[in-house]
RNA sequence: CGCGGGGUGGAGCAGUUGGCAGCUCGUUGGGCUCAUAACCCAAAGGUCGGUAGUUCGAGUCUACCCCCCGCAA
């Protein structure tokens, strides 16, 4: 059993601390950020890790910042952890914190390092279209996401997969695994290595990302965007100036659609003139389909304006769109 | 007391200056088809988010409440 300070702040954190404390190790304290005003009304809510922590009735603390917080760290000091386990707690740690415990602070980092250190390592790796990504438990040091690595797990990630099913998959390895190191930890068998291969970052999303450029991006790239937002921000489009976001899309070649709709074919030789963001086919039964600049992206799941998300059938019924509507 | 949008048959929407509650779909039954997610005919299905008020009469106007959504953080 090892005596352990917890910091982290989101769900993915919260699975972790909950199986590291299931796995039977003595949590001393659980340290998260402040509540903070989020949602309608900005009302405080507890970070997801706090909930948890209430309900089991840990230590808390919420500092407001940590570094030159010498109160802070004398607290966690006399707490005396073996091992203090971070995970997405939002801040980065002072050298004088990561001295403390004697087996050294771990962490979780969804990606394999040394690619995609940083703040957003599962959206840029859906947003890549990457066909793999992982899981990295390592030493953290002074740096960003450069400690030495003591476990990594490789997964695939499915074709069809949004950000949000790879991070709840990703949250259960990595919670896991962190178990696993600290097992390793206790029996002394821990092993750590540097870090090696191409080093990349995955730097925090911007707003701009999430509009989709009909003119540049590829078919594919509008697939990898979508799912890559989803749910996190949502790729949208404008159409007759009215935002549509974009949850679901498929790509399809043009043959494709053919096959499916023999009736479009009157439409295919038109399709070289069109803007690319064109709408060109509209129907409550069949769908919305829209051109890209080299194929066809099909809406399935779209969120018009101050609405919730729909089916795009179920969006054409009441609000039909014209073909030949340009999305921009 | 951050800003804004909205709650109308199962789904998505419309409903003008208060005057019989509609549209596109779905569902059920029937018909036509070699056949169909196509077409034709018919039916069922709503206390219009809730409460109180104004009125001869409220989905529509007033007040309060509940719920949902978007932006912003």
């Amino acid at each position: 059993m090892l005596k352990i300070v917890f910091m982290g702040t989101p769900d993915i954190a919260k699975l972790a601390l909950e199986r590291i404390y299931e796995s039977g190790n003595e949590i001393l304290a659980v340290v998260t950020t402040p509540d903070t005003q989020k949602g309608r009304g900005m009302k405080f809510i507890p970070s997801p890790v706090k909930e948890y922590a209430l309900e089991k009735g840990f230590k808390i603390y919420q500092p407001e910042k940590i570094r030159k917080n010498t109160e802070f760290i004398e607290t966690i000091k006399d707490l005396n952890p073996d091992v203090i386990c971070v995970v997405a707690y939002g801040k980065i740690l002072p050298k004088l914190l990561l001295e403390i415990p004697k087996f050294g602070c771990i962490n979780i980092h969804p990606s394999l390092l040394p690619k995609y250190r940083g703040p957003a390592p599962i959206q840029w790796a859906v947003l890549n279209g990457d066909k793999t990504t992982g899981v990295s438990i390592m030493y953290l040091d002074e740096g960003m996401d450069t400690g030495d690595i003591i476990i990594q797990e490789e997964t695939k990630i499915e074709p069809k997969e949004t950000t949000g099913n790879l991070w709840n998959r990703l949250s259960i390895m990595g919670a896991n695994l962190i178990v696993t190191a600290l097992e390793q930890i206790e029996a002394g068998t821990v092993q750590r290595r540097k870090q090696e291969g191409e080093v990349s970052i995955a730097p925090m999303l911007d707003k701009e990302i999430s509009k989709i450029n009909w003119e540049e991006k590829t078919g594919e790239n509008i697939c990898n965007l979508v799912r890559g937002l989803n749910p996190i921000m949502g790729a949208y489009s404008y159409l007759e100036g009215k935002k549509i976001k974009f949850w679901d899309v498929e790509y399809l070649q043009n043959e494709d659609v053919i096959k499916d709709f023999p009736e479009l074919e009157e439409y295919l030789y038109k399709l070289k003139d069109v803007d690319p963001g064109t709408v060109l086919f509209s129907d409550s039964k069949k769908g919305l389909f829209i051109k890209a600049i080299d194929g066809i992206i099909k809406a399935i799941e779209i969120q018009p304006e101050n609405s919730k998300r729909m089916n795009a059938c179920d969006y054409l019924r009441g609000n039909p769109i014209e073909i030949g509507k340009i999305f921009e």
